[in-house]
DNA sequence: TTGGCAGCGTACCCTATGGTTCGGTCATGC
DNA sequence: GCATGACCGAACCATAGGGTACGCTGCCAA
């Protein structure tokens, strides 16, 4: 990750090698070939993320806004991530018509790990009384929406837009205050 | 754009000739080198999309609402259309700590042509009266955010999430309603 | 008619790189 | 003490692919 962070998607197993500190044969014995390097980076990173979403998401207590702020700052601080936006960049490389094994990959791990803890939570809200959310799917896009706008494409294309991790929190707030405004009954 | 579409950002200069049916040399001769072939790619994008951008602005009248909508349906084209899904990846797949070259070129276009007509409309709306928008940065993103939600990143990554040329329409004019409930007086 | 020029197709050069092999070293456990 | 196995460094192989050179064709203008 740290490679492609600084190098591009375009790095080499000597390269990789090098920085792993161990011998191309290693790398080898470890990993079936190049493409298996990059799909166990994908996999790393969609474990790494969901225990960080567990945590966040386990952690919040208190009214459905207070968790939704809680869940949002989870949320804009992974998708500002550097191993995010790495695997990202490297699964969009590899996007085409003819594969898309990685692409299917992060998508997957991102609709089974994110979307359905928000989807729950607004199920939660509708029987509260307190949401109206008829489309789950789209509440959860606005919601998105709201807090990353353009963040993500600028970070994916290089710019360093990652806010700090003191703004993440009220970045997070404003955008649930305002999904809120939307979706509150 | 063709290929990359087909075959990822990974195709050789000898694919790109058999495609543009013509001799490799011929393919040096136009352009520098192979650097040089995507960064003229990337540059003919902005200045299609420059074209596409100035018809849906020019041709919208009417009151602000009624233009917001033309715009944004206008952009919900743009950035769901191939061509940008196209040089979007390959500005992100080389894009890192060196080297941002396609990526800088990319967003300078973007912030040029698609940023700036919006910002001046929403000044519009502020003389007028009829919009409370005091950061007009942030009001972009918001409207963009909601407009578009996850589906640049879905279609980055190689999902069909492009809507119907009929569903445009609709879906921009739920956008900017529910963007006036956050940005109109 | 002829010279110039743009482009074509093909062959070619050469470096980078994915992937393998091999001799040697070190730790572990019997 | 010794077999085992993981690992290292380095050399090696094969191929792909960026970039170039060359000879030929067809077009156009003088």
């Amino acid at each position: 990750m740290r490679l492609v962070r600084r190098h591009g998607t375009g790095i080499s197993t000597a390269q990789i090698a090098a920085e792993a500190r161990c011998s191309k044969e290693t790398l080898y014995n470890w990993f079936d070939d190049r493409d298996g390097i990059f799909l166990a980076l994908v996999r790393a990173q969609a474990a790494e993320m969901n225990k960080a979403l567990l945590a966040g998401f386990s952690a919040s207590e208190g009214r459905l806004e207070e968790r939704l702020r809680a869940y949002a700052t989870c949320l804009l601080d992974i998708m500002t991530g550097d191993a995010l936006i790495v695997v990202n960049r490297i699964a969009m490389a590899q996007a085409c018509e003819d594969v898309s094994e990685l692409g299917q990959t992060v998508l997957g791990s991102w609709s089974q790990q994110v979307e359905k803890p928000f989807l729950s939570l607004f199920e939660e809200g509708n029987r509260n009384g307190t949401l109206a959310v008829h489309d789950s799917q789209e509440a959860f896009e606005a919601l998105l929406g709201l807090l990353l706008g353009d963040r993500f494409r600028r970070l994916l294309l290089g710019e360093d837009a990652r806010p700090s991790s003191e703004s993440m929190a009220p970045i997070a707030a404003k955008a649930v205050q305002r999904w809120l405004i939307l979706y509150r009954i």
